[in-house]
DNA sequence: TATGAATGAGAATTCATTCAT
DNA sequence: TATGAATGAATTCTCATTCAT
């Protein structure tokens, strides 16, 4: 599904300018997507941004789609490597959850072109039959990661009984609503929000106090 | 020499025959945007669903700007008619909250595609000069109304101490994010989410029980 | 080649009513053309102008084509009819000549709208197949009326020798150019302008003083 | 993190090609509102005359304003070239005013489509905003360094008194005259058209004969 | 690899004209 | 006669993609 490289392709492995390039692409077009949103990124405006003529991201991504999808899969590779570590060091549920919830926040923060540019794409990309380029399955399995996570709080007596697909889905549209509050507000207390946030969530899963 | 009015002409009211052709452009141009998303939302694709030449639209609707204002009036009115009543009518903080989550959420349920179409233009459409059709103040008000029924709660009593501002916006956000999640998955249970929704944040605004 | 009306059309002589309708829709469309440009001067635009229905602008000229050519007839008749008169009271040749001169830029101040108009028309207009709605034979013809005068001069020894043709041309060009003139200058003093005028053409024909 | 520069790039001066690209389309618009008018030169039309696409002339030119604009510099480059030095080897008031009016109407001669397209432009072509593309400006600068030519003959005592700017406005609309005249009658002698004219301003001018 | 020119499809908008009431 | 809704062609502009150098 992905197109093959122009040149004679003797092995698969893609040079280091090549992955530089690439790379740098990637950044001016999550740049571009977020500033201009996804409609108004035409291809020309990601050359502009990176310095080069149009030809060149057409020759790294013979279809703009596969540059999509690059941005797609950078974020969420970013997105595992900063949150992963943190939630594994926690040894309770409720620790788990409350670091869930503060580096994902931490991590849009820090991230804000990028995650806008997300949402930008999430929203507004379509592939060219129609369907969403950032598909329901994404989101599932999103969802079905954090469902798991807060159904393990249950079964280990931390978490109260609820429907954890729906505080699954709450938790990640709270999260997931961030990067345009933030498009929209760059001086938005994040660290703030992270607390406050951890804090609902914290108490609309714990277990009754008696 | 120059000339003179039409009869009785008080205000330019609209013709019956005008008011509902309108109303059913606004209409196909929902589904059309909820269906296709914003960006491949053509005047062409409304015509035709709407089975008219495309220059219908542009004669009822000079701008696609102005069918896309006419939208989001219809779809923020029916809304505030939905939701107004249902919070009047309770009186207690908490009643509120709990009527304020359930009311929008029926809402969004009765009228998916009306809403998945707001989502789309709220992050789609954009003017010509690109500034957000659905702008920052937008937001800004619905979560200023919220937080100030969540302020209430607080000075009343009812409440426990948060940072309104930051529970306001991530209800809104929670509920926002139901009308794609809904695109997504046209089974899922609303009213189940609602309950869990209501019940979510009861528990993170309510005073610690002692 | 002008069409048919469409009522049952007993006789061809159109009604009062129909010709006061005919007449208050010419003057609207000549200040739609004066002050829009005939490119941006729509039917729309000219019936707004006259407070009708655009349909009433069709009614009574079934094509635009013939709106603009009763525009032209109205004009040129009204030139004609402000012209002859004060030429024909002179009886040297100079005097008609410098009566032409003044009488037509008197009529051009006096009709200002009416002359942008026909200019824009002039320079603007073309048949559907694409030839110029005011063609070569228009000015062919009123240059061939001046030269006749300038001629009769020249037979009757008040004026030198001189291509009479390039005079006629010039004097007429000269003319010509005032109503876009003042189109962009206002405050222009015609007076002078028509006096100055005469002036330069008198100089310009007279028989060498000795 | 941004970019760099292409090497040498100092001012992103237009390649040959480019040059010699914007040079054919330029001359092909020209030609297209010269015979069709300025309101039925689409791009397409022009595209077409060029042989290329209709996107060609969009990538050279992202805006049609910027084609005409084009147009206009050209062909008020070629006029200055070919005046200029043909009124500067004039040393009597006398002397420059024919050349004036004599090399105005040799370069209307021998580049007529250009002028007819210009004098098409000037009364048909609009910016977005309604304004007009050539505005009264243009006329206004044209009319001023004539004039300021004619009152130096004044000055010096080889002309009459006269309003110079109405004598300047008379000599630039009737040369201003020739190319629509062209368009209409394109056998007309315009080397016949200039002597005559030249000798009708010179009369106009000059002192009275004693 | 890189460049920038070229292409053609698709978008919004304008507008003359037709037509039912 | 008058109205205003409807139509569809035409026009400008944007943009992803292709291609020769």
């Amino acid at each position: 599904m992905r197109t093959k490289r122009k040149p004679a392709a003797r092995a698969e492995e893609p040079s280091l300018a090549e992955t530089a390039r690439r790379a740098q692409i990637i950044d001016c077009a999550i740049d571009a997507i977020a500033e201009l949103g996804f409609a108004k990124a035409s291809v020309d405006q990601i050359a502009k941004r990176a310095g080069v003529s149009k030809g060149v991201i057409t020759y790294h991504f013979p279809a703009k789609d596969e540059l999509v999808q690059a941005i797609i899969a950078k974020v969420f590779a970013m997105g595992r490597a900063h949150m992963g570590p943190r939630i594994m060091a926690e040894t309770t549920a409720a620790g788990r959850l409350r670091a869930y919830v503060e580096s994902d926040l931490e991590f849009i923060d820090a991230q804000r072109q990028a995650l806008i540019a997300l949402v930008e794409i999430a929203m507004g990309a379509r592939h060219a039959d129609g369907t969403l380029v950032i598909g329901p399955d994404v989101l599932a399995q999103r969802v079905a990661n954090l469902e798991a996570m807060l159904r393990a709080g249950q079964r280990a007596g931390e978490f109260r009984r609820f429907n954890a697909r729906v505080m699954a889905l709450t938790i990640i549209q709270a999260i997931d609503g961030v990067p345009p509050l933030l498009a929209r507000e760059p001086a938005l207390d994040v660290k703030l929000h992270a607390r406050e946030l951890a804090t609902i969530f914290a108490l609309a899963t714990r277990k009754e106090p008696s």
